[in-house]
DNA sequence: TACTTTTCACCTAGGTGCGAAGAT
DNA sequence: ATCTTCGCACCTAGGTGAAAAGTA
C-alpha cells in the first residue's frame, strides 16, 4: 500500500478523499458525538527522493503539536442519525497553523508535524471517536477527546497519509485531478488519463471509500476495539510507504 | 409600517433579509433548541391592485397546511452558545410544495397559503421558540412545536410578509436588488438609487436588522412571553398593510 | 537548495431577479 | 387574465493545483 499526500496551508486545506464512514450497532435513541482527529505513525520525519521514488527518514519529529480534535458538525445527534446515512468528514481541514484556530477551530485540525524542514512525512492516521453524550458534558475541539467507558476509538492502517505543503509524488497530484471536481481545471482531456484505475487500486486510501464502524456491545462501550493499533508503534516504515511503483513512467 | 413581500418556490427560496436575533437571559449550563416557523396573519387571500398599489382581499386561504418548523441548525446547544453572538436564520427556505420536504424537510418552511389563486397575502408572522432540552425528547420539523412548560414563543409583528411567486411591489424589488448581494447583477449604477435609504425605514422588517429575545425567569420558563398577540386577530388589515407611498415616481 | 507562502485562473455549488413559457 | 414554473445570465462563496515569490 501506498500513503498518499495532503496539502496544508495557513488557511487549511480538505482531505480528498474525504474520510466517509458507516456507523452500525449503535443504541437509536441514545446521543452520540462523532470526532476525529490524527495522530503520528512515528516520531520521524520524512523526505521525498525523487530517483528513487521513495519517502526517507530526514530527522526526527517536532515537538508533539497540542491536540486538536475535528467535531463533526451534526454532533450531537442519535444514534438512529448517525446511522440513517453515510458520515462524511469532507467539511475537515487540514492546517499547520498553530495560532489561529486556537480561538474558532471550527473545521480545522491540526497535523502533528508543522513547518518541518522538509517535507513533514510523520504520517498520520485517523482515529475515530464515537463518545455517548453524557448529561451536562461537552466536547472541545482544543483537548483532547475524553478516554474511558463512554469511548470508543477506530483507526484504519490504510488511510495513513503524509502532509505535505506541495505535491511530491506526481501520480498521487494526477489521481486528486482525476477525482476531485474542484480541479477539473487542470484535466487533460483524453490522454495522459491511462492507468488512471490502476493508480487508484494501489492507493488503498481510494480503494474502499467508505469505512464501517461496528459496535457489538452498545451499553457499555467498554471493549476498547483495536485494529492494528500495533500498526502505530511500528518502526518498520516499509510497511507503511512501500515504494510507488510506476504505472506510467 | 409595510409589510414586505418574499419569494416563494418550489425548491425553496431564503427570506431576505434573514430574520436574526440576539438572546439573552438564558442558563448558561441548559440545552436549547431554537426553531422558526411561520403562522398566518388571518385567514384571507389578498392581491395586490397596482393602480392603488395595495393589497385587497380576495377570498378566503386555503385549508391550512401541516405545521412545518424551522430547527436552527446549531440545535441543540449550551445557552452560552446561543448568547455568545448574533443567531441568524440565513439558510432557512421558504417553499410551496408540500409534498417535496415531508421526507428531508432539512431548511424548507412551509408558508401557509400555498398555490393560491391570486398573490397569496396570507400574511404570516413568526414565532421563535426555545426549547430546553429534555433527556431523550427530540424535536421533529414535521410536528408543531410542544407547548408548554419547557417552550417560549416570540413574535415580532412589525416583520411581517406576504409570501408571493413573483413580486408586485417595484419599491420592494429596488430594495431588494440593492441589499442582497447575490442580486448585484440587476443593480442600476448611480441612478436611481435615490430614496432607497429613505425606502428602508418604512419597511419595518428591515429596520432594526437585530431582534432580541429576552429571558428574564430562566428555571420554569412558564410565563409566556405575549409581544402583541393581540395583532395576530386583528381583522383591521390597515394597520398591517399600509399604503406603499412611492418614494421617487 | 529545499521548503513554504502567496497569488491566480479555473472550477463547483448555489443564491438572485428576469422574462418566456406553462397552467388554470 | 392571472398566477406559477422554468431556464437563464449574473452574481457570491469557496475549493483546486500551478507557478511565482518568499524564507532560511
Amino acid at each position: 500500500e501506498i500513503g498518499t499526500e495532503m496539502i496544508i496551508t495557513k488557511a487549511g486545506r480538505r482531505m480528498f478523499p474525504a474520510m466517509r464512514v458507516k456507523i452500525t450497532g449503535l443504541d437509536p435513541h441514545q446521543q452520540y458525538y462523532i470526532a476525529m482527529d490524527i495522530i503520528p505513525v512515528d516520531n520521524k520525519r520524512y523526505r521525498y527522493v525523487y530517483h528513487s521514488s521513495k519517502w526517507m527518514v530526514a530527522g526526527n519529529a517536532d515537538s508533539p503539536v497540542p491536540p486538536r480534535v475535528y467535531i463533526h458538525p451534526d454532533s450531537p445527534a442519535s444514534g438512529e442519525t448517525w446511522m440513517r446515512q453515510v458520515v462524511s468528514f469532507d467539511k475537515l481541514k487540514l492546517t499547520n497553523n498553530e495560532l489561529d484556530d486556537q480561538g474558532h477551530p471550527e473545521t480545522i485540525i491540526c497535523p502533528s508535524p508543522l513547518r518541518s524542514f522538509f517535507t513533514p512525512c510523520t504520517s498520520t492516521s485517523r482515529g475515530f471517536h464515537v463518545i455517548r453524550k453524557e448529561c451536562g458534558e461537552e466536547l472541545s475541539p482544543v483537548r483532547a477527546i475524553p478516554a474511558g467507558e463512554g469511548t470508543r476509538t477506530f483507526s484504519f492502517p490504510e488511510t495513513v497519509f503524509t502532509t505535505v505543503t506541495a505535491y511530491q509524488n506526481q501520480q498521487i497530484t494526477r489521481l486528486k485531478i482525476d477525482r476531485n471536481p474542484f480541479a477539473k481545471g487542470f484535466r487533460d482531456s483524453g490522454r495522459n488519463r491511462m492507468g488512471l484505475e490502476a493508480l487508484v487500486e494501489s492507493y488503498a486510501f481510494w480503494r474502499p471509500s467508505l469505512r464501517t464502524l461496528t459496535f457489538e456491545d452498545i451499553p457499555g462501550m467498554a471493549k476498547q476495539e483495536s485494529t492494528n493499533n500495533e500498526f502505530y508503534h511500528n518502526t518498520d516504515k516499509e510497511t507503511v510507504f512501500k515504494l510507488d511503483q510506476p504505472c506510467q513512467g
